[in-house]
DNA sequence: TTATATAAGACTAATTTAGTCGTATATTGG
DNA sequence: CCAATATACGACTAAATTAGTCTTATATAA
C-alpha cells in the first residue's frame, strides 16, 4: 500500500498542532498528551509514547508534573517530514534489501533492478527531506515561514 | 519502513528478466515461472501466482502446456513502476485516510495535514508513474528505448 | 497419454503494527 | 507534606497484513 505507519502520522498531526498552537496562542507554549489525543481521537497511550519517542529524539522537550506536557524545540520549517518518518518508520527502503545492513537477498547478485530502484528510493527520500512542517501547515503556515 | 511489498518486487524482476531476455535472445519468447524462481530463488508457488495475476491484468500473455510460460505484452517504456505496484500494493497512500472511500478516519474534520500530504502523495505517485520498466532496466536498458 | 505448464481459490504461517497495562518518577498547588 | 496529574518506560497482547503453501483443475506439446 505504500503508506506511513500511523505512528507517523500521530507524531506529525501531534507536532503540526503544536505548531498552529504556538502561533496562535503564543502565551500557552506547553500541550498535554491528554489534550491531543481527546481533540484528534488517538488513543491515549499510544500517544503517549509517541510523544515521549518524540522527546527522546529531541524533537520536543518534556515537562513533568501537573500542568505538565511537550514544548517544541524546533522551528517548524526546521523540521523535515523525513525527521519524523525516520523515527517511526526507519528509512526509506523501497526493496527488501535496502534495510538489511548485510547482503541477504538471494536475488542480489543476479538482480536487475536494485540499482535503478535505489535511485528512486532517492528521489522519494529527497521529497520527505524537502517538505518541513511548516510546509504542512499549509497556507495557514507561511506566516510562520521565517 | 515505506516499502513495497515482496509482490511487487518479484513482479518487477520477473518483468525485468523478460525484458532483458527478449532483447538478449529475441528467438526465445517464452518465459516459465520455473526459471524465473530458480534463477532469483524465489518460491515458485508464490511466483506462480504473481505471474498469474499479471497475465490477469494483461500485461504479459500466458502460454498453457509444455514448453508454457509467459510472454511481454507490451515494450518496456509502456509499463511504468506505477502499474506493477498499484496490481500488488494497491494505490499510494501515505495516510491511512487516503486509501478508504469513506471518511472514517476521526482526525479527519479537524486535520492539519492532510491536504499538503495529498500533495506530497501525488508526488510520489507522479515520481512511480513516470518511472518506466525501461528505466529500470538501467544502463543495458537504454538500448531498449523507442 | 504422459509430462509439464498455467489457473485459481482456500488455507496456514510468519511478521508487523496497533494498542494496552503496570509501575516508577517528577512537579504543582493546596 | 500530600494528593492529583503529568511524563517515562518496558513488557505484554491483540489485530491486521503479508508471505507462503496446498490442492485441484485445465491446457498443450511431444
Amino acid at each position: 500500500m505504500l503508506h506511513f505507519n500511523r505512528k507517523t502520522e500521530y507524531a506529525l498531526l501531534a507536532i503540526e498542532h503544536m505548531v498552529r498552537k504556538e502561533y496562535q496562542h503564543p502565551q500557552v507554549l506547553i500541550t498535554s498528551a491528554r489534550e491531543i489525543s481527546d481533540l484528534y481521537h488517538i488513543p491515549y497511550p499510544l500517544l503517549a509514547k509517541v510523544l515521549q519517542k518524540l522527546a527522546g529524539r529531541g524533537l520536543v522537550k518534556s515537562v513533568h508534573g501537573t500542568k505538565g506536557g511537550y514544548v517544541l524545540t524546533k522551528r517548524p520549517h526546521d523540521i523535515s517530514v523525513a525527521d519524523v518518518v525516520q523515527i517511526f518508520d526507519g528509512p526509506v527502503a523501497l526493496a527488501e534489501c535496502f534495510r538489511a545492513q548485510k547482503i541477504t537477498c538471494p536475488q542480489w547478485d543476479g538482480c536487475l533492478i536494485k540499482d535503478p530502484f535505489y535511485e528512486l528510493n532517492n528521489k522519494i527520500q529527497t521529497l520527505l527531506v524537502q517538505t518541513s512542517l511548516a510546509d504542512l501547515a499549509g497556507k495557514s503556515g507561511e506566516a510562520l515561514i521565517g
